[in-house]
DNA sequence: AAATAATGTTTGTATGTACAAGCAATAAAT
DNA sequence: ATTTATTGCTTGTACATACAAACATTATTT
């Protein structure tokens, strides 16, 4: 019925792409978006909370409700430095990181198998452009 | 930094075509999912709530909340037959669910102003084949 | 130095959605 | 006809996320 929308398409295969993520990270004792905080938190060791946001595109307050939930899984400890805030990841939080990188690439590799590795490349460079005519 | 990844780049266009669509869809007093269910009620008028989940994707109980949601608002009654259930949209539903139509025309040529033609339209079809790899 | 602005973080609240378990009604099997 | 299974709907609960407003800290102006 809706077959021309790209609401409707984007929406349905959105959830989806995140159930099989959800179901996957799972297994990490994650959400996928913590996961891939954690992630980015390794490899930008001294990005600010602001910065993390920009980087996974998220609003400022979603990134403070899961750097809470890092903390409170022992992941990641958070020092107030005057107006912003640093993060260093424990060993479970570097563990788990690398963890979280491996998934990623597995999953990566799966999709790649299951939808064809040129028609994979093209539907994400797709969504990467399009994204970009979309400002915040 | 996750520019490879479809999970990431997904959920982040997600997020910014549904903000397009909720500015607009507030104009009707209505989230995009309510409007569209609304819309294919209008479309669909012998359908059970089962049917339109099929039709909207989503699951079955997520549909109850949004026939709540139609109801309350006055733009449906429901008549419980049964074990299902059967639709009426009142005057001011069948109205609204011909904006929501409008609307949906609208925010179609828009895409295509704001994308270009040819790829809006291959990326929509890219959505809606990726889609059907991926089963309930 | 005091007042004001800018910036970064947090908190309250709201929304969309799923899943699991329950309930209600009909259908099938004994 | 009574038990059992199937089917459809609902309810409780949980999670990801946004927005607006508050708060805290630093920077700028006067």
């Amino acid at each position: 019925m809706y077959e021309k929308c790209i609401y409707f398409n984007l929406s349905t295969l959105n959830r989806k792409i995140t159930k099989i993520w959800q179901d996957e990270f799972n297994l990490l004792g994650l959400s996928p978006s913590h996961g891939y905080l954690l992630s980015a938190m390794a490899e930008n060791p001294m990005a600010t909370q602001k910065e993390l946001s920009e980087i996974m595109e998220l609003d400022a307050s979603t990134i403070t409700r899961f750097i809470d939930a890092l903390s409170t899984k022992k992941l990641i400890e958070k020092v107030r430095t005057g107006k912003g805030a640093e993060f260093i990841l424990t060993p479970k939080g570097i563990a788990t990181s690398e963890r979280a990188n491996q998934l990623m690439n597995t999953l990566f590799i799966s999709m790649q198998d299951t939808l064809g590795k040129t028609k994979f490349k093209n539907l994400v460079d797709d969504l990467q452009q399009t994204k970009h005519f979309f400002q915040k």
